[in-house]
RNA sequence: GGCCAGGUAGCUCAGUUGGUAGAGCAGGGGACUGAAAAUCCCCGUGUCGGCGGUUCAAUUCCGUCCCUGGCCA
């Protein structure tokens, strides 16, 4: 199944939508912020329009203020493909690797945790110390990342009574699909210039107010759905920590830098799969063409 | 035209009582199995505006020229 990968602007949706001129299609949306409903515009998520040409799945799953993950993720999309219209091929598409992976080679199946225990435990180490060296200790294959990853090591360590890369080596065996990854880069300069004019649109179509319009309904600033690239960013604006001469900048500045993180994900932890990278400077037809080509050769 | 203040990393600047220089921002590389648009790790050689002079040694002192900003004509 093809899986289009690339960075944010580098013209993911326009390509499915070109290669629908192909076959019929269904896109699986890999994008761990366009599930959130209401956020639209700072999350590029495919129009009305483009998605009646192509319906998609993926997308305004929950609340902002609710949180997603990968886990979810991978069991939705389980059940999205073992329940699609026969006449549409499947094409996932998206920007989130983990969630890509998730879905592609499936995450290890989680023994139930206990909620409560997971709820202290998470309460702890939010501020314990030294919590990289608890999960070096309780997951010899630990190597590091942080509080977050550091705290999730150790409450499967502590949860489950094994460490989280015994979970990973066992799940390897259990490969889910055959993605055939698709992976879309352009020159550093020119995905550049692409979030610039993207962000400045974004900016033109109302963002700000749709954030406002999110937070007057009640969802809390610092709610999982806007802690994301450039909603960080407009929610401080709003608040009146970042003035309207500033924002369009450091908006970009963050994508810029998600962007680079994207493209180490997909530079190398793709390995082990079938990938085949093509450069994005060209229209979207032509990409689509090429795509067409390719996957017609493939044995599948 | 005169006087003053500047010209050092992509940007804003610091600094060297003369021994060829370092911060912030920007930028680059990397890690990644249920918060991933998250969370982390690593990376600073640049004619110190040009040309001369003094000196063992000049980005630093002197001269001159160029450029920028301000004030005065």
């Amino acid at each position: 199944m093809p899986v289009v990968v690339g960075p944010t602007a580098v013209g993911k949706t326009a390509v499915v939508l070109a290669l629908a001129q192909h076959w019929p299609l269904v896109a699986i949306s890999a994008d761990s912020r366009q599930v959130y409903k209401g956020l639209d515009i700072g999350t590029a998520k495919p129009t009305a329009a483009e998605r009646s040409r192509v319906p998609h799945l993926g997308i305004d799953l929950v609340e902002p203020g609710e949180r997603y993950s990968a886990g979810r993720f991978a069991a939705d999309a389980a059940a999205w493909l073992s329940d699609l219209d026969s006449r549409r091929q499947p094409v996932v598409v998206g920007g989130t690797g983990f969630y890509v992976r998730a879905l592609a080679d499936g995450l290890f199946h989680e023994p139930p945790l206990g909620i409560d225990r997971r709820d202290r435990l998470r309460r702890w180490a939010r501020q314990a110390e030294g919590l990289g060296r608890w999960a070096a200790r309780l997951d010899p294959g630990y190597t590091g990342g942080g509080r977050q990853r550091a705290a999730r090591a150790v409450e499967v360590a502590l949860l489950t009574g094994r460490p989280l890369t015994w979970w990973q080596r066992k799940a390897k065996a259990e490969g889910a699909m055959r993605p055939w990854y698709v992976r879309l880069t352009v020159p550093r300069a020119i995905l550049r210039r692409r979030i610039e004019e993207r962000v400045h649109v974004m900016l033109g179509a109302g963002w700000v107010k749709e954030v406002q319009t999110v937070l007057d309904r009640g969802v809390a600033p610092d709610a999982p759905g806007l802690d994301a690239v450039g909603y960080r960013e407009v929610v401080r604006h709003l608040q009146g920590e970042l003035a309207d001469e500033g924002l369009a900048e450091a908006v970009m500045v963050a994508t810029r830098r998600y962007a680079k993180r994207q493209e180490t994900w997909f530079r190398h932890q793709l390995v082990g799969h079938e990938v085949t990278t093509l450069d994005a400077t060209q229209p979207a037809d032509a990409l689509a063409d090429r795509i067409a080509q390719l996957w017609g050769e493939q044995v599948d």
